[in-house]
RNA sequence: GUGGGCGUAGUGAAGAGGUUAUCACGCUAGGUUGUGGCCCUGGAGACGAGGGUUCAAUUCCCUCCGCUCACCCCA
């Protein structure tokens, strides 16, 4: 009986990392480009945490939560997200008494019970950032300016932003009215997915999958007609900082879509999504993310207004090798030392010489020299240093460069003086 | 939770109710005594588990398990 791993987990080899590598770099570089900087959080938290904070009504609460009863006897849960801990922490460690805006990223591991399928699994990974304190428009702008970068500075391209705006609470009630209203009144044109659904959450309906609701879903009443005071000018302001956004970045693109809704009961106005534009697969969301004025007061703190995304890294990678983007690619070590006959010791000091001198090292198996050059070259190493008892005798190393017609040198067998030639090759 | 597809070496594939299960890549050892990539020759390595039908099952049937895709949900 062979130990497998969990459903839904993956083993992240070393021929992956260059994309994981990637996708990391690219988010921490962005995110203090724009002035954010990362805030760790601990991997589970009080079961109590996301039943507040993400909404008890939600399928992620209801039923895809990893949560258990620790030694102690306290709920613990596996962080499904990443938002809620972040307030959490925002409240605990008093960053009110920070400049606010408070600008943080994070990019962690997250738990869901679900049926895994592609690009969806039960642990998966985050990008998240969260500007926290400013209620301001420019902020949600900021965001979504972040969002697309992000995106842009992978390398990917035709995604599309769709936007909307829930308003705000006092509000939504009229709106949600109107459209279960509706809905209602085509109930019998409605899939029965869409009719129960219509019972549950009647705004997910507008963002159904079935062919038979979009009709209807396009014909419903718009939440973004429903809003209006302060929410309203927020929502028009942003539209025109978009607009300037289009100016900056020319394939910089957005799109109103009055369907767009959160699953997440903590939004409020402005919502947002990332998805590719040729939508082939079906779990095609790559960031998404929205203001939650009202999150922080659900928490028990004071009421903060914020804003933030959240980006999937499984299905960003997904999408870099639908792509066939470039990623930067592992090196090889700078030298790779094969040694025959008795000169095993002598070459494990030199690779350690050559570690201690900062060059990059590995020490061939001990096998018959061609084997031993094979892995060199398996390796991707720069150079071989090949030290026999011949060598050792002299005092002399062979060092080649396993490039393009690549010379070999005889170099004073130390590690000072095989550094300095190894490294000088490498400038060229 | 619901519904489809699929389980043969590490990977990707082929195969037949009946002796030793095939191929490629990969791994490994060699191919003149101390020089990689190309080429050649060896070697190791597999029928997911259980039950049934049959003289005989890896092959047909059933169950389970696993993988995968979609719905649901969501990043």
């Amino acid at each position: 009986m062979n130990f497998k791993r969990p459903r839904g987990t993956a083993d992240i080899l070393p021929e992956d990392q260059p994309y994981w590598g990637h996708v990391y770099d690219v988010a921490s570089k962005v995110a203090n480009q724009f002035g954010y900087h990362r805030i760790d959080t601990p991997t589970f938290e009080d079961t109590n945490l996301f039943e507040r904070g993400v909404g008890n009504e939600t399928d992620i609460v209801q039923k895809e939560m990893y949560s258990f009863e620790d030694h102690g006897g306290d709920l613990i849960t596996l962080r499904p997200e990443g938002t809620a801990s972040v307030c959490r922490a925002y409240i605990e460690n008093g960053l009110h008494n920070l400049p606010q805006p408070v600008r943080m990223y994070y990019a962690a591991a997250m738990f869901r019970y679900e049926r895994p399928q592609a690009g969806r699994v039960r642990q998966f990974h985050q990008f998240g950032v969260e500007a926290i304190g400013d209620a301001s428009p420019e902020v949600d702008a900021e965001i979504i300016e972040l969002g697309w970068k992000y995106i842009a500075d992978l390398g990917i391209k035709n995604v599309t932003l769709r936007i909307n705006s829930l308003g705000d609470a006092e509000g939504r009630a009229d709106y949600i009215n109107e459209l279960e209203k509706y809905f209602l009144s085509v109930a019998d044109q409605l899939p029965k997915v869409d009719r129960d659904r219509l019972t549950r959450a009647p705004l997910r309906v507008l963002d159904s999958k079935a062919k038979e609701t979009q009709a209807l879903a396009n014909a419903a009443p718009k939440s973004i007609d429903f809003i209006t005071g302060e929410a309203k000018e927020h929502w028009e302001a942003l539209l025109a900082l978009l607009d300037n956004l289009e100016e900056v970045y020319p394939d910089f693109s957005y799109k109103v879509d009055h369907r767009l809704v959160r699953g997440l009961d903590y939004y409020n106005r402005t919502v947002f999504e990332f998805e590719p534009s040729d939508v082939s697969g079906s779990q095609g969301t790559l960031i998404a993310g929205g203001r939650y004025d009202p999150l922080m007061g659900i928490l028990g703190g004071q009421e903060t207004p914020a804003i933030g995304f959240a980006g999937g890294l499984e299905r960003l990678i997904l999408e870099l090798k639908k792509l066939e983007l470039p990623v930067p690619s592992s090196k090889g070590p700078e030298v790779v030392v094969v040694t025959l006959g008795g000169a095993g010791s002598a070459g494990a000091a030199l690779a350690s010489g050559l570690r201690a001198a900062s060059v990059s090292t590995v020490l061939a198996p001990k096998r018959s020299m061609k084997a031993q050059m094979r892995f060199a070259n398996q390796q991707n190493a720069s150079n071989v240093v090949i030290l026999g008892d011949r060598e050792v005798e002299n005092g002399i190393a062979s060092v080649k460069s396993l490039g393009e017609g690549g010379g070999q040198a005889e170099v004073s067998l130390d590690a000072a003086s095989i550094a300095a030639h190894v490294l000088a090759s490498g400038n060229q």
